[in-house]
RNA sequence: CGAGCUGGCCAGGCAGUCGCUGCCCGGUUGCUGGUUUUGCGCAGUUUUGCGUGAAUUCGGCACCAGGUGGAGGAAAGUCCGGGCUCCAAAGAGCAAAGCGCCAGGUAACGCCUGGGGGGUGAAAGCCCACGGAAAGUGCAGCAGAGAGUAGACCGCCUAAGCGCAUAGCGCCGGUAAGGGUGAAAGGGUGCGGUAAGAGCGCACCGCGCGACUGGUAACAGUUCGUGGCAUGGUAAACCCCGCUUGGAGCAAGGCCAAAUAGGGACCCUUCGGUGUGGCUCGCACUGGGUCCGGGUAGGCUGCUUGAGGUUGAUAGUGAUAUCAAUCCCAGAUGAAUGACUGUCCCAGACAGAACCCGGCUUAUCGGCCAGCUCGAUUU
RNA sequence: GGCUGGAUGGCAGAGUGGUCAUGCAGCGGACUGCAACUCCGUUAACGCCGGUUCGAUUCCGACUCCAGCCU
């Protein structure tokens, strides 16, 4: 297992997973088109769900864009954030950036994800 | 060469790194299920049964390595038509809905092909929900005299008859040629005719009916006969005629199954009730007896070999069909087909499969090929 | 993914083949010392594009948008 796969174990699959994350998420990061929420995962795993309402992005091309962009990047970044459940959840206008804007968000949102993350700890 | 029309095709390429997923092949790997042989223990009269250990071999899952495949012409809208599944073995009648020139194609269609008719364009071509209004009912505001058995507002006429009493006026009337209204005013043009007019008569055009000819038919015809001429519009108003349609949908349906609640399956009976698609019939359930399984979360399946693609031959004007050879070409399930870097060019539009096909419609950068029309020029 | 329903002034909400009610809100006026209430008057709409019809908000087709149901 190489440290940048990205398999069935690294997803949240049910909806109870999806449902443990929103009920207690300990972390909440967001940007104008992008609001994300994490959970400690208890076994230590790092897993990322995705939510992208049709309501926000219309065309399912830009959905599924999107939806790569974000695993692609979690994918890169997932050391970081080891031992997290994530939920990424889009708001309306995300299709309208294009993938480098996207990529960075990302990129500056787990950085944050992760800052939060250590403050806490401090504690 | 320019302007235009029709049909068909393509949908960024290449290299490297990382990543996802289906299938195939392999593994001194891990977990797990079975086959065969055999050791030991127990039971038994024996065949043997149970427990346990070893070897053997066949799978399944995970992981690793390699190979190979991985969105569209519209995958879209869900507007039609089918397959498939369940509802009863999907049946009968009514109601309701859809379609509508003719012939053919097709599994089927509201689609396609060919033909006819109408419209449009200089032409190639393009467009058309294109049955019936002499079966019946309804509708047409306003305007207008009159809106469907036509109709005297203005106008025209005053021959015949009557009155005044005389180139005239009035009464009784006549008249659809002209004006005006309207979306629409009941064949058109000309000549005759007349008081003025009128298919009143005639000629030509148009129209209806019948015959004949051509065509499978729709329909057509410098054809013949006949009728003075009707049958205004609206059926995407009700309706009539002909044809078609049972209803739901893969979140259909089937299987395995934590939790939780009390029902569930089979047999017998048919008064009432409930349900199945709008109603009726019909059918199923509810009632009594016997026996224990049923099922939510979740998982598996349905799930991709098909009215299939490619090439060729044959039949046909064509849609298409038949035959032969050959190929296997996405199957995901929080949902794969991507990201980054470099490079080339004509600088990449619209846009993402979700059970599967056939169409239609809508979105769309740019390019290629073939055929046709018109114009210009050269030989 | 599939299946339904809808779109009428700023808001709510009837309606029908012939220039669309009604209420609230807005504006102007009357009443009042000023307001409220009340009364009178007035502005403003059939989602978009085609077709059928003399005429479409209504009938038919396509498009756009908004709700709801099935897991």
């Amino acid at each position: 297992m190489t440290e940048l796969g990205f398999g069935k174990e690294r997803r949240l699959l049910t909806a109870t997973d999806y449902q443990s994350v929103f009920n207690g998420a300990s972390f909440r990061v967001s940007r104008r088109q992008i609001l994300i929420l994490a959970n400690e995962n208890p076994s230590g795993k790092t897993r990322i769900g995705l939510v992208i309402a049709k309501k926000h992005v219309r065309l399912a091309v830009q959905r599924n864009r999107l939806k790569r962009l974000t695993r692609e990047s979690f994918r890169h970044h997932q050391q970081l954030l080891n031992g997290l459940d994530i939920v990424m959840l889009a708001r309306g206008g995300l299709d309208k950036l294009d993938n480098d804007a996207v990529t960075n968000m990302l990129e500056q949102l787990w950085q944050d994800l992760c800052k939060r993350r250590n403050h806490n700890a401090r504690q």
